[in-house]
RNA sequence: GGGCGCGUGGUCUAGCGGCUAUGACGUCUCCCUGACACGGAGGAGGUCCCCAGUUCGAAUCUGGGCGCGCCCA
């Protein structure tokens, strides 16, 4: 039944009603469906435990929610499962620095208790995680709900690490990683995030042994001095003239008494520094690259310890245990003591932070588990290319590819105590070692008694990759993972598309032999108003759950997805964004209740459009027709995941198409006797655009539309749950709409008219129209088109004339491009008027004689085709006419003061 | 250094061979008109980054340059 609505709208008070709504009546809960049944999947990026949702979690949730509406609405079974990630370092070092900031050393916990310490932290952080999610008014099913390290999940990762593991596709091997000497574990190349630095570069004399050498040595440009006792080699490239010869002979390692020899090597840049490279093998991914291409130099030689401590043989006393920076001023004094430091200049280079705890990443030689990825990395490759996977938007693809045409293998162990185990025994009694789920109780090859577990962890991206199936039940044949796998699309941050995406679809080919989701839908990433990334470090990202309560998830959604294109990212300032959306809810809700306030009681809800024929009012017929083509806008754009597309083409319909302009219309209509036909079809229209217009606008603001429909006539007991619009409901009607153009042409042209002239808006004056196309005559035909004229230009009567007609002499003047115009006024107000006048011919001016260049150019009549020339043949007619039109009206303009009444409008023509 | 992408009124943006270049925000003027001042009406504001080329015709296609961003070294 319908009821009265306030002025405002409150969101607080109305949203957290219909999340329990929603609740309650199960809305979002998946049911079982058959394999091959028609359905819809979606799988929410698992947020990390440690933390809270940021802006970009609520703009991939945001676009999810609304193809799950979108969906639902169709009429699919959809399934939207949510979950969190137990994010392993990361969570490790939050809870490490929460204990801190209690006075607790985390290391001075047994791993178990670090770990149970952990757990009750995850445990909180859940909570507030869900209540965000809920919030949003996410329509996730919880009953799904899937945390990466509850026991199903965790069998599903054990499961994947024993299948690699027994194809050979897993191996332990000793490489250089990045090493996090805080952490002291390993980092996957995303926990690493380089960062511009301002260092020195430091050049330093590697001496001959010999002083009747043939040069004094080699001058090394470095980064890192600290490092030298690492060095096995000075390398320079083999074509660079500077060093010819050289090549073989040998030099003295500063500080040291040892000598290295001097080698040719492509990898040198002979442009960097004096393009001889000291070579670390031990301490940087080039150099160690360089030592094992040269088999007689060794390939391994550490001088930094896992804390980046200088340490080993190969160090001399002075500087044993210094820390890396430390180390760094003593190495450099000592060479500038001895003579060997030739200058030193500042330098800005790009130094690996770790991501975790904000230090120096250190390139290290460490022993760690790997997956061998390329026959993997060859089908994600593949799912791309061949179309099995789309990738949207498609400028993507080609980073995609050329992130796998160079797949390195991928470190999967890390040494922390928050992760799902390696599940690998070692026999320190006979050696053997071998993977296995749970591990024996004893060695089977020499019966020894206990076994030695693996104490590394695995890589929590080793858990995510597998989240698209194992989510849905993987490796047990689940009915989940058999109605709903896969999953249509993933909707994600473009800054993962390899880390977690392309991983993703690797596991997905190789576990199930096929691809994970049918599309992915890469968001932006969204700055603050001064282009910063919204982080955690910069401290700019807001929390959702406050603007949320300050504006309502629904104002707060829709900001999201309009006006920044959502897979654009840029600039977002909450701020603006929010106020504007709300300001459109605002309108959306006052539209619903200035119809609401106009319909009968006894209304029936809208099961079906109006059967409006040529006698309906056109404003009637324009809208039903404009909404028609909506319903089609909007579902295309949807179906192909323009959500900003779909949501501007919503606001300007029902702003500015039936707000503006429909309501306004028909409004005194509305208010005529209860009985009148036109006002009781009307009303009818208005209702049914509206329910239905309510609907399309669901997915993205789910709320206050449930609120306003269910004010409305309606069948059903939840928005979320009516059926998504056809555009076969209504009807397309090209004569309203050339009507109705034709009229908001004219009224246009008078308000222009008006505020040229500084009308005041309490004086109503009489208008003289005379059409110029064949829609105008036919809207000036119609009283009832008149009536609504005179109403929006706030005229005193709308009265067609025709060519020659008598006007009385004092009128302002407009032509437009359906018709010519006269208002009646006093002399002084039209000043600005002729003013405006002038301009306007100027610019007409300007446009024919564009037209009249074109037209002009021989090659344009010989190549151009017929159909262009026609239109600039038209365009030429009617700017002509219309330039003629507004040099008659100029000419009268400056005579008016003078002129006798009734003079002719367009010059006296007969 | 290599690769990819993007440059459209003050800001963000649509358009991707032929409309008088779209819309939002901001700004200015007038208006508290019976849904809404979180509003209405009307303005001002643009070398479509620059230079060549292709074409009858270029914001749109091609090449080069400049600027910015992202990814990989």
């Amino acid at each position: 039944m319908p009821r009265e609505l306030p002025p405002r709208f409150d969101p607080a008070s109305l949203e957290p009603r219909w999340q329990r709504h929603w609740e309650e009546k199960g809305v979002f809960r998946a049911p079982p469906v058959p394999p091959g049944s028609p359905h819809r999947t979606l799988v929410l990026p698992p947020p990390n435990v440690t933390g809270i949702l940021h802006i970009g979690h609520s703009l991939g949730g945001t676009c999810q929610d609304i193809l799950a509406r979108f969906w639902r609405m169709q009429g699919f079974p959809t399934l939207w499962v949510p979950g969190v990630d137990h994010a392993g370092l990361a969570t490790q070092l939050a809870v490490r620095q929460a204990l801190q900031n209690r006075g607790v050393d985390a290391s001075s916990l047994s791993p178990e208790e670090l770990r149970r310490e952990i757990d009750g932290w995850r445990r909180e952080k859940e909570e507030y995680i869900r209540t965000q999610l809920t919030r949003h008014g996410f329509s996730l099913d919880w009953s799904r709900y899937v945390y990466t390290m509850s026991p199903g999940y965790s069998r599903a990762v054990t499961t994947a690490f024993l299948d690699l593991y027994h194809r050979g596709l897993v191996y332990r091997a000793e490489r250089m990683v990045h090493w996090d000497p805080k952490a002291l574990t390993a980092l996957s190349d995303l926990e690493v995030i380089p960062t511009e630095t301002q260092g020195k570069l430091w050049y330093i004399l590697y001496p001959s042994p010999s002083p009747d050498a043939p040069s004094r040595g080699i001058v090394v440009a470095t980064t890192r001095p600290e490092t030298l006792f690492g060095d096995v080699a000075v390398a320079v490239h083999p074509s660079d003239e500077r060093y010819r010869g050289l090549s073989g002979s040998r030099v003295r390692l500063p500080l040291t008494d040892r000598e290295i020899p001097v080698i040719a090597d492509d990898a040198v840049d002979p442009a960097f520094g004096n393009g001889a490279l000291k070579v670390t093998p031990s301490h940087d991914p080039v150099d160690h690259a360089i030592a094992r291409r040269h088999p007689e130099l060794p390939s391994r030689r550490d001088v930094l310890d896992e804390r980046a401590h200088l340490s080993g043989e190969w160090v001399p006393a002075p500087f044993q245990g210094l820390e890396r920076f430390a180390a760094r001023r003593a190495v450099v004094a000592a060479l500038r003591e001895s003579g060997l430091l030739v200058k030193e200049e500042p330098h800005t280079h790009n130094v690996g932070y770790s991501d975790r705890s904000e230090v120096p990443v250190e390139p290290r030689l460490s022993l760690q588990w790997w997956v061998d990825t390329r026959e993997m990395g060859r089908q994600a490759l593949q799912a791309v290319r061949s179309g099995e996977v789309e990738i949207r938007p498609d400028r993507w693809l080609n980073t995609y590819y050329h992130f796998f045409e160079d797949l390195q293998d991928w470190c999967i162990s890390r040494q922390v105590v928050w992760g799902h185990p390696i599940p690998v025994w070692y026999c320190d009694a006979c050696g053997r070692s071998d993977a296995a789920d749970p591990i024996p109780d004893r060695c089977p090859g020499c019966g020894a008694a206990p076994l030695r577990r693996e104490t590394d962890v695995l890589d929590t991206w080793f858990s995510s990759w597998l989240w698209p199936f194992a989510v849905l039940g993987w490796p047990q044949k689940t009915p989940d993972l058999e109605g709903y796998f896969p999953v249509d699309t993933l909707v994600t941050g473009s800054d993962i598309l390899f880390f977690w995406v392309g991983r993703m679809i690797m596991a997905s080919e190789h576990f199930l032999g096929k691809a994970p989701f049918r599309r992915v839908y890469l968001t932006g990433i969204l700055r603050d108003a001064q282009n910063r990334k919204f982080s955690k470090h910069l401290g700019n990202s807001p929390d959702p759950l406050q603007l949320i309560q300050l504006h309502g998830a629904d104002a707060f959604r829709f900001g999201l997805v309009f006006p920044n294109p959502t897979d654009e990212g840029g600039a977002w300032d909450p701020k603006g964004v929010m106020e504007s959306s709300r300001n459109f809810l605002t309108k959306v809700w006052n539209l619903t209740r200035l119809i609401l306030s106009a319909l009968p009681d006894a209304m029936d809800p809208p099961r079906k459009a109006p059967p409006l024929g040529p006698e309906s009012p056109v404003p009637d017929r324009w809208l039903l027709s404009r909404w028609t083509r909506l319903v089609g806008e909007v579902t295309g754009a949807l179906d192909g995941a323009e959500f900003t597309a779909a949501a501007g083409r919503l606001h300007q319909f029902l702003w500015h198409d039936m707000a503006d302009w429909y309501a306004e219309a028909m409004k005194e209509a509305w208010a005529g006797k209860e009985g009148e036909p036109v006002r009781r079809e009307s009303l009818a229209t208005a209702l049914f655009v509206l329910e239905r217009s309510l609907r399309l606008l669901h997915p993205f603001v789910p709320h206050v539309t449930e609120e306003l429909w269910h004010s409305l006539p309606h069948d059903g007991e939840s928005l979320a749950a009516a059926a998504w619009p056809r555009p076969e409901e209504g009807r397309e009607d090209p004569v309203a709409e050339g009507q109705m153009a034709a009229l908001q042409d004219m009224v246009r042209g008078l308000r222009t008219l008006r505020a040229d002239a500084a009308i005041p808006p309490t004086h109503r004056p009489p208008a003289y129209v005379r059409a110029r196309t064949p829609e105008t005559a036919q809207v000036l035909d119609q009283e009832a088109l008149r009536r609504i004229m005179e109403r929006l230009s706030r005229s005193l009567s709308i009265r067609p004339i025709r060519e020659g007609d008598l006007v009385p002499s004092q009128t302002l003047r407009l032509v437009t491009p359906g018709s010519e115009i006269f208002v009646e006024a006093l002399p002084e107000t039209d000043a600005e008027e002729l003013r405006a006048l002038d301009r306007e011919y100027d610019r007409v001016a300007a446009l024919l004689s564009k037209a009249r260049e074109r037209l002009a150019q021989g090659s344009f009549r010989a190549r151009a085709p017929p159909q262009v020339i026609r239109e600039y043949e038209e365009k030429e007619k009617e700017l002509q006419e219309r330039l003629d039109l507004l040099e008659r009206h100029r000419k009268l303009g400056k005579e008016v003061a003078g002129d006798p009444p009734g003079s002719p409008p367009s010059g006296g023509s007969p």
